[in-house]
DNA sequence: GTAAAAACATACTAACTAGTATGTTCTGCG
DNA sequence: CGCAGAACATACTAGTTAGTATGTTTTTAC
């Protein structure tokens, strides 16, 4: 479905609220009789764009880089810095999608809050699953909590997609060093 | 001037763009041609605003509990626990005001962003400073930047705000275990 | 081939939006 | 007092919003 991919870019750049029925169907062939017979309103169109758009890019980026069983350190890094610098899709200027929904509509409704939070869940869990299995065949050190870690690194990751709203790339460059020596003490 | 205020907590609960001029009047005890006696339009009220209320109220929660010569590490983190827990002014559900309006204004509106960016780098300015003297007297290790080291603290509290608006309070403690490990590597 | 249902398209509406036009009231000063 | 400007108040406007009402076309089932 070519709307939401559209729908997508059009949030991502200006926000959901912001983006307004007629003007996604302006910028694609979608008129509103064919809006409003694939979507019952507005919100399930935003749903639905978290569940087939977002979720699936978002698992791509964050949880797929970290299937390895080698250095994971490394493997987290590479995430990060995957997200932060090679993703072709995210723009410095517009921050994370998923970070600017959980901002925008966290506290205003809560089928979002719930659809999102499985996305941050998701990621949460995949670094604490890997930091654990790394204490435990003793790749890494065991003075650390994994789950600590794991809230600690993907919040990191929100506040300098938040930063670099403001600051630009600069920030991502010496927030990704900040955070490789972050992760040498994990070791 | 009340009805930056009454302003400041409405845009804080539903963001800047979502609340209405019509709103604010009709929250106050203002009418819409005092409104625009005292402000040319919109968003100069929501300069007026940043200026006038939003960064008085971060300076005295983020720059002046770093004024210490004391124990430089424990000061940081009780302004950011301060920030996270003790704040009466903020709400876990509603996350910070001044990142809310990065988020949502920062790519939209460059005199927003330039506003906001002065409050940002007030604070890492603050902290690095405070690392940085701290480490010329001996009081902490040499072997991390205090750019780097501010910057990384900024931006894990941004994110955390963020998370907490759909994890709830119990990211906040978390987060701050994380934290309080992450300073006391800084030793 | 035709009827029914799916998949659209067009024109509308009621509520809301920032901002304006045009008034009125208050307040200090000579 | 009187009067000028500051400080409001009220009524309006043009544009936008999500959503609907009512159509038409296209596909599917038999």
């Amino acid at each position: 479905m070519d709307i939401l991919q559209k729908a997508f870019e059009l949030i991502y750049k200006n926000g959901y609220q912001a983006t307004s029925i007629d003007v996604i169907i302006a910028s694609t062939n979608v008129t509103k009789g064919a809006f409003f017979y694939h979507f019952k309103n507005k919100e399930s169109m935003g749903l639905a764009l978290i569940e087939e758009v977002l979720s699936p890019g978002m698992y791509a980026s964050m949880v797929r880089p970290l299937e390895t069983s080698e250095d994971i350190l490394e493997a987290i890094y590479q995430m990060m810095e995957g997200l932060l610098i090679d993703n072709p899709f995210f723009n410095i200027a517009y921050g994370c999608p998923a970070i600017n929904l959980i901002e925008e509509m966290g506290p205003l409704n809560e089928a979002f809050a719930d659809a999102l939070r499985k996305i941050v869940l998701q990621w949460q869990e995949a670094i604490q699953k890997s930091l654990y299995e790394a204490q435990e065949s003793g790749r890494i050190a065991k003075n650390t909590s994994p789950q600590q870690a794991a809230l600690f690194i993907t919040a990191g990751y929100g506040g300098v997609r938040n930063m670099g709203k403001i600051l630009g790339k600069n920030c991502y460059l010496t927030y990704l060093k900040a955070f490789k020596h972050y992760l040498s003490t994990l070791k």
